[in-house]
RNA sequence: GGGCGCGUAGCUCAAUUGGAUAGAGCACCGGAUUUCUAAUCCGGUGGUUGCAGGUUCAAGUCCUGCCGCGCCUACCA
C-alpha cells in the first residue's frame, strides 16, 4: 500500500517535472521519510534539481505544489524550507484499505530462486555462528516467498573433506573404534556433541606429533574410493550428523528443500565436466614453472591484471602471466580438485550449464510432511526438480568473500554473464564470543584474549557455543518466567510457550544486527527477555490479541466487519486534526510492512525487518498504555482502537512470521 | 606486503545508502498500575561520529592521507 503510493508519487513527481522543463535532464526524483509525521509522510528533497534546473529548490517545490494537481491516496503538499516537498498521505483511505488488508496488484517476476545457507561441514555439532547463517538465509527465504517468489533452499554438505576426514581419523587412530562400534555410537541422542569433543582432541593428537597428519592424508584418500571400509565409516559418521543438524535447526523451523552433497560432486564426474569447458575456455591455465608448477590455476578474484587495464584489443594469443600471489591453484600436481573448483562445477549446475545432474532420494520428513532430498549415486524415480534456476543467493560469511568471487570470475570466464550478475554472495560477519563468555564457558584465556572486544569461535579447538545447548538454556529461562506467571497451566503448556519465546528470542537477536557487524556473543544479552528482544514484539501481539478475548470479540469477525462496513468518513474524525498524529503513527507504521520487505530483499539485509517488528511494538506497546480501549464511553471512539489494534497486531504478527517468530497465546 | 571490512553515548548497536535537531536497547537516576498482563510505559544523565585534510547547497555516510582493530591472503575446506 505505502510501497505502492510512494512509487506513483515518484512517478507524478518525475513526470511533472519532465513536462515543465523538457530540456533538461534530470536526477532521479528520491523519497524520504521526514524525520517527524507532523511534516508529512514523504519528503521529497529537491536540491539534486536546483542546478539542472536553473530554478532554487524552494522554487521547485512551489511550482510541484502549484502545479501537479490531484494524486490518488495523496492528502496534501506542502513546501519546507530549505528546499522540501513534504506529502501527506490521505489518511482516512489508506486506514480504510489497511483494515481491508487490500493489497494492490504486483507482478511477480518470473524465475525460480535457489537459497543456500546452513552448510555446516557434518563432523561436529552445529554452534551459536552457524545459528546465524541459518537464521538469516532462512530469514530471507521467507521475505522472498512473501512477495511470492518460488524458492528451493539448499544445504550444501562437504562430506568428503578433511573436517570429516579428522573424525574419522578420531575414531579409527585414536579411539581405536570398530565401523560396529561407531554404528552404534550414531543412534545415540546427540552424537554431534561426541564428535565435538573428538574433533578438538585429533587437532590436539596432530598438534602433538607432525606424523600424526600422516593418517589424515591416508584417510582422505580413502575416503575417495567409494568401496572402502574408511569411505563407508565416514558416510556413517556424516550422514549422523547432517541427520543431528537437521534436527536442531528443525527446532528453530528452519527446513531445507535439498541437500547436495560433495560426494556426489566427485563420483558424478561433475568436475569432470566443468574441467573441460574451463580449459576450453582459457578460464584455467596450466603453469609451468614457479612455486605452483604443475597445477590449474585461475586469477585470484580481485587482482587486476597490469595488461587488461590499458586498451588491448585482442591479446588472445598470448594469455598474459599471472603473477604467483595473484594465482589461486583450483587443480593440484598430483590432479586432485581443490574446493574451488568443486564450488564452481556445482554453481554451473545451479544455473543449469554443466549438461549433468544429480541422482536424488528422500532423506528426511519433517514433522509437517514436508520432504527433503539429498543427493545420491542410485536415485528414486520420481523426484522434484532442482537447480536450473534464474537466481541465486549463497549465504556464507565474509571470509569466503574471496572463494565465492572466484567462483563468480570463472563463470563470467566462460561466458556466462547472465548466471554471474544473478549470482549473489549473502555475505555477513561472525559470531565471536566476548572475553567474559569464554570464560564463563570454563577456558582459560591468554592476557592477549583478555583484552580483545571478542574472540573467533573455532570448531577445531572445540571453543564455542553449541546451538542446541544455547537453545535448551534460553528455553530453561524462558520456563521460569513462564512457571512464575502461569502457574495455573499445565507443564506441558507452559513448555510449548517457553519454547516459543526462546526461538523468538534468539531469532530476534541473530537478526538485530546488520550483516557487517560481527557479533560478539554474550549470554546476558543473548538471554535477555527485555527491551529490543523478540519477546518483548511478541508481547506486544498477546497484549494486543488479549483486549479482544476480554472483550469477548471474535477478532476475524471483527476484522471481516470493519473492512465491510467502515467509511472513510468514520477514520477522518480520528485521524485527521491536531492530536491524531500519534494514532497516525500506528497505521503509517502497519502500511510499511511489504515496503520494508522489499527493502530488505534488495539490499540483501534482513536487519530492517527486526527494526520493523521492534517499532510496531514499540508504538503499540506506547499506545496500549495510554488509551485505555475497553473502558472507552464513546462507542465510535472504541471502535476506532479498536480497529488500530487489530491493524497493528496483524502486521505484526506477519513481520514476525517472516522472521520465523510464532507468538504464544498468553506469555 | 596486497585484498575486504570495521571504528558512532559507559556497554551493545541503528541511522531510509549524501539530506531536516545523529537515534534505540542495556546500565544508572527519578517516576507510573484498585484499569485491556509491569517481559510494560513516562522522564532524566550521557556525543568534537578514531585523527587531519578535501569534494558538496548538504558528510557519521563519498575521496585522499594517517592511527587502531578484525578477517582473508595454503597444492586446507
Amino acid at each position: 500500500m505505502y510501497r505502492d503510493l510512494e512509487h506513483r508519487l515518484a512517478q507524478r513527481i518525475a513526470e511533472f517535472l519532465r513536462s515543465r522543463y523538457p530540456d533538461a535532464s534530470l536526477p532521479s526524483v528520491v523519497i524520504e521519510q521526514p524525520p517527524k509525521v507532523e511534516l508529512g509522510d514523504f519528503a521529497i528533497p529537491l536540491f539534486p534539481f536546483a542546478k539542472p534546473l536553473r530554478t532554487a529548490p524552494l522554487k521547485i517545490a512551489e511550482a510541484i505544489c502549484a502545479g501537479i494537481g490531484s494524486i490518488e491516496g495523496i492528502a496534501e503538499m506542502q513546501v519546507a524550507p530549505p528546499g522540501y516537498l513534504n506529502v501527506k498521505i490521505d489518511r482516512a483511505s489508506m486506514a480504510v484499505a489497511l483494515s481491508a488488508d487490500q493489497k494492490p496488484p504486483a507482478e511477480v517476476p518470473a524465475g525460480k530462486i535457489l537459497v543456500e545457507h546452513t552448510s555446516i561441514n557434518p563432523n561436529k555439532a552445529a554452534h551459536i555462528g552457524h545459528l546465524r547463517n541459518a537464521i538469516l538465509g532462512d530469514t530471507f527465504v521467507r521475505l522472498l516467498r512473501y512477495e511470492d517468489r518460488e524458492v528451493d533452499v539448499q544445504n550444501y554438505i562437504d562430506n568428503t573433506g578433511v573436517q570429516v576426514a579428522d573424525v574419522v581419523v578420531g575414531f579409527t587412530q585414536i579411539e581405536k573404534k570398530s565401523r560396529a562400534e561407531i554404528e552404534a555410537l550414531t543412534r545415540q541422542p546427540r552424537f554431534d556433541y561426541y564428535c565435538w569433543d573428538l574433533y578438538a582432541r585429533v587437532s590436539q593428537w596432530y598438534a602433538q606429533d607432525k606424523n600424526n597428519l600422516q593418517a589424515r592424508r591416508e584417510t582422505l584418500h580413502a575416503i575417495e574410493d567409494a568401496s572402502s571400509d574408511t569411505a563407508a565409516i565416514a558416510e556413517l559418521i556424516s550422514t549422523a550428523v547432517l541427520r543431528r543438524h537437521l534436527e536442531t535447526m528443525d527446532r528453530l523451523d528452519i527446513e531445507y528443500d535439498f541437500l547436495p552433497r560433495e560426494s556426489e560432486i566427485l563420483h558424478l564426474n561433475f568436475w569432470d565436466a566443468a574441467f573441460a569447458k574451463l580449459k576450453e575456455a582459457g578460464v584455467l591455465t596450466y603453469e609451468n614453472e614457479g612455486k605452483n608448477k604443475g597445477c590449474w590455476i585461475m586469477r585470484r578474484a580481485g587482482t587486476t591484471s597490469k595488461a587488461s587495464t590499458t586498451e588491448n584489443a585482442e591479446d588472445t594469443e598470448e594469455p598474459e602471466k599471472i603473477s604467483e600471489e595473484d594465482q589461486k591453484v583450483i587443480v593440484r600436481s598430483n590432479g586432485t580438485v581443490g574446493y574451488v573448483g568443486k564450488d564452481i562445477a556445482y554453481h554451473m549446475w545451479k544455473f543449469g550449464l554443466l549438461g549433468r545432474d544429480f541422482n536424488y532420494r528422500k532423506f528426511y520428513r519433517y514433522p509437517n510432511q514436508h520432504e527433503c532430498w539429498i543427493s545420491a549415486m542410485q536415485g528414486e524415480k520420481d523426484h522434484p526438480h532442482f537447480g536450473n534456476v534464474a537466481e541465486i543467493y549463497n549465504v556464507i560469511d565474509a571470509r569466503q568473500s574471496e572463494a565465492q568471487n572466484t567462483v563468480i570470475e570463472a563463470l563470467r570466464g566462460l561466458g556466462h554473464n547472465e548466471a554471474a550478475d544473478h549470482y549473489t554472495h549473502f555475505s555477513y560477519e561472525m559470531v565471536a564470543l566476548t572475553p567474559r563468555c569464554a570464560a564463563e564457558l570454563g577456558y582459560t584465556l591468554s592476557e592477549e584474549d583478555k583484552a580483545r572486544s571478542y574472540i573467533e569461535v573455532s570448531g577445531r579447538k572445540g571453543f564455542g557455543v553449541k546451538a542446541d545447548d544455547l537453545l535448551d538454556r534460553l528455553i530453561a529461562s524462558a520456563k521460569n518466567e513462564v512457571d512464575s506467571r502461569h502457574p495455573q497451566l499445565t507443564d506441558a503448556e507452559r513448555l510449548s510457550i517457553a519454547t516459543q519465546i526462546a526461538i523468538g528470542a534468539l531469532r530476534y537477536f541473530m537478526l538485530k544486527f546488520t550483516k557487517q557487524s560481527v557479533i560478539a556473543f554474550d549470554f546476558k544479552e543473548a538471554l535477555s527477555f527485555e527491551g529490543e528482544t523478540g519477546p518483548y514484539a511478541q508481547y506486544a501481539v498477546v497484549r494486543a490479541t488479549s483486549i479482544f478475548k476480554k472483550a469477548e470479540i471474535d477478532l476475524e469477525s471483527f476484522c471481516r466487519d470493519v473492512a465491510r462496513n467502515v467509511s472513510a468518513e468514520s477514520f477522518t474524525k480520528f485521524l485527521a486534526g491536531n492530536n491524531a498524529d500519534e494514532f497516525w503513527e500506528l497505521w503509517q507504521a502497519s502500511a510499511k510492512t511489504s515496503y520494508i520487505v522489499d527493502q530488505c530483499i534488495a539490499t540483501t539485509e534482513p536487519a530492517y525487518l527486526a527494526k520493523h517488528a521492534f517499532q510496531l511494538a514499540q508504538l503499540f506497546s506506547a499506545f496500549y498504555h495510554r488509551h485505555p480501549i475497553l473502558s472507552e464511553p464513546d462507542e465510535k471512539r472504541k471502535r476506532f482502537l479498536l480497529a488500530t489494534v487489530a491493524v497493528v497486531r496483524r502486521e505484526m504478527i506477519r513481520t514476525l512470521a517472516v522472521m520465523g517468530i510464532t507468538v504464544p497465546p498468553l506469555m
